[in-house]
Formats: C-alpha cells, sequence, structure tokens
DNA sequence: ATGGCTTAGTTCCTAAGA
C-alpha cells in the first residue's frame, strides 16, 4: 500500500474559496482531500478547475448549504455511497464515500445542532446515530478506513480556547460528546488525539470578535481511522497558515499521513 | 454580545454558520 495523505478541510463555500484550494492543492499536494460546505449545486461544482490542478472529483452537493466532495490525486474516486440511511426524508448533503487505492474515505458533515435544546440539535443527534450505524458497518469489513470531516464536536475541554465560552453551545454538549464517545468506542482511533494527546489543537477559528488574531479556536474537524488504517498511522497536524491566508475559510485543512 | 464576520440566495435584506 503507497503513502497516503489525507485532508479535510471546510471550505466554507467552494465557489469564494477556489482560489484558496487550487493553492492548497499545488502546494501541499496531499493525496485526497475530503470538502465540506461547499454551498454549490451539483451543476455549479468547479470539476474543470479541480481537474487542470490534477484531481479526480466526486461531489454530493446542495444548492446554497451543506455539500461534500472527496478528491483524488491523479486517479477517480470510486464512489461508494452518498447520504446515509435511516432518515428518508432527511434532503441534506452530509456524506460521501468512496475508496481510494484501496483504502475506504468518508466526508463527513455533521450537523452543527445550534441553536440547542430544538429541532436542530435533535437533528444532529440523529444524524450521529445514522452516521454510527454506518461506521460500525464499515469496522465489519476490516478494511482501512478513514472518516473524515467536520463533525461539530468539540469532544473534550483542551479541545476549545474556552470552555465557558462555549458552554451552551450544542458543539460542547454532553449529548454530542457522549455520541463522539460511543463512535470512538467501536473502535476508531481520532489521529490528532493521538498527536497531542494533551490538546490545545484547533482546526476552526470564527469570523467574529479576532478570534483568529487572539487563537480563539476549537478542534472540530476530525480524522478517525479504523484498525487497519491505525497501524498505517505515522503523523497528523493543522496547517494553520492557510487560516491566515486572504479571504481563508474559517476552517484549517487538517490531515493524516499513513504509511 | 440570539453576536463583533462571511457566504450564498428569493441579493441591497435574510438565513446560516459555530
Amino acid at each position: 500500500m503507497k503513502p497516503l495523505r489525507i485532508v479535510t478541510y471546510n471550505v466554507n463555500g467552494i465557489k469564494a474559496r477556489l482560489p484558496r484550494l487550487v493553492e492548497y492543492l499545488a502546494e501541499a499536494k496531499p493525496d485526497v482531500v475530503c470538502l465540506q460546505e461547499l454551498k454549490s449545486s451539483d451543476e455549479t461544482f468547479p470539476e474543470r478547475d479541480i481537474r487542470d490542478a490534477g484531481y479526480g472529483a466526486l461531489w454530493h452537493g446542495q444548492k446554497g448549504f451543506n455539500g461534500v466532495a472527496i478528491l483524488a490525486r491523479g486517479v477517480d474516486p470510486v464512489e461508494r455511497q452518498r447520504g446515509l440511511s435511516g432518515e428518508p426524508e432527511d434532503e441534506h448533503s452530509r456524506y460521501l464515500e468512496a475508496e481510494v487505492d484501496g483504502t475506504v474515505i468518508a466526508s463527513i458533515y455533521l450537523p452543527n445542532g445550534n441553536p440547542q435544546p430544538g429541532p436542530k440539535f435533535d437533528y444532529k443527534l440523529r444524524w450521529f446515530e445514522r452516521l454510527s450505524a454506518r461506521a460500525r458497518d464499515l469496522l465489519a469489513e476490516e478494511q482501512p478506513v478513514v472518516l473524515a470531516g467536520d463533525y461539530n464536536v468539540i469532544a473534550n475541554d483542551d479541545d476549545t480556547y474556552s470552555v465557558k465560552a462555549m458552554a451552551s453551545d450544542a458543539l460542547m454538549q454532553p449529548e454530542s460528546r457522549e455520541a463522539y464517545r460511543l463512535l470512538l468506542a467501536q473502535g476508531w482511533t481520532d489521529s490528532l488525539r493521538t498527536r497531542f494527546p494533551s490538546g490545545g489543537v484547533w482546526t476552526f477559528w470564527d469570523y467574529q470578535a479576532g478570534a483568529w488574531q487572539r487563537d480563539a479556536g476549537f478542534r472540530i474537524d476530525h480524522l478517525l481511522l479504523s484498525p487497519m488504517a491505525a497501524d498505517r498511522l505515522v503523523d497528523a497536524g493543522v496547517d494553520k497558515a492557510y487560516r491566515g491566508r486572504e479571504k481563508a475559510s474559517d476552517h484549517a485543512p487538517t490531515w493524516v499521513q499513513l504509511r
């Protein structure tokens, strides 16, 4: 199996972020990139620009909101599944799963869930259960699997600049944390947590209140590894500098390196 | 501070994000 660098990157609008994304692909040359928050319909996804940058792509778009994609350097990802079963009336584009070079990759955009309590928070928890059901099936396949995405969960107190500021936020509620903990307990490895066990690593900084300048961020973009993928874990990190560039997303690209 | 910004769409205001 070849070395593989896999990135998750919530772009907050692929149209607005296209120059940043193309620049990132050229500079970092990742093997696989899972994108979230395309905010683009399938028809307006910039397939041409992605191909010109040297990447094959699969996308699951939605006009205005949500939307996920999987890019692969020099090859076309092979689609395995789009969307999660269990709630047929759910129209949100938040899950896409593909195979790249013998590794199963999922691009995940978990619902934010604010305000809580309320129907949006209930939807978040239901969606989490549907994801966990899919994750259990994937583990049973005994393949290398990477579940990469914006989970909208601050899993531990040391995953945020301020527990107090986030205390009433959906990202940090006990129910959100419990759902994440139960998912991990299936047998998944949180790759950034493994690399930085004492926390203090952020993947998101709000646009408001000078959050970037104050380094007031938190960690919500996660790459979860199945046991066969975890055996190949070399390193994990956040390409933090991209958050500081012109017209940046509020998330930074977050990556894992597999041997 | 149910919001200091940013994005997209029914665009010159509103919804959503986290």
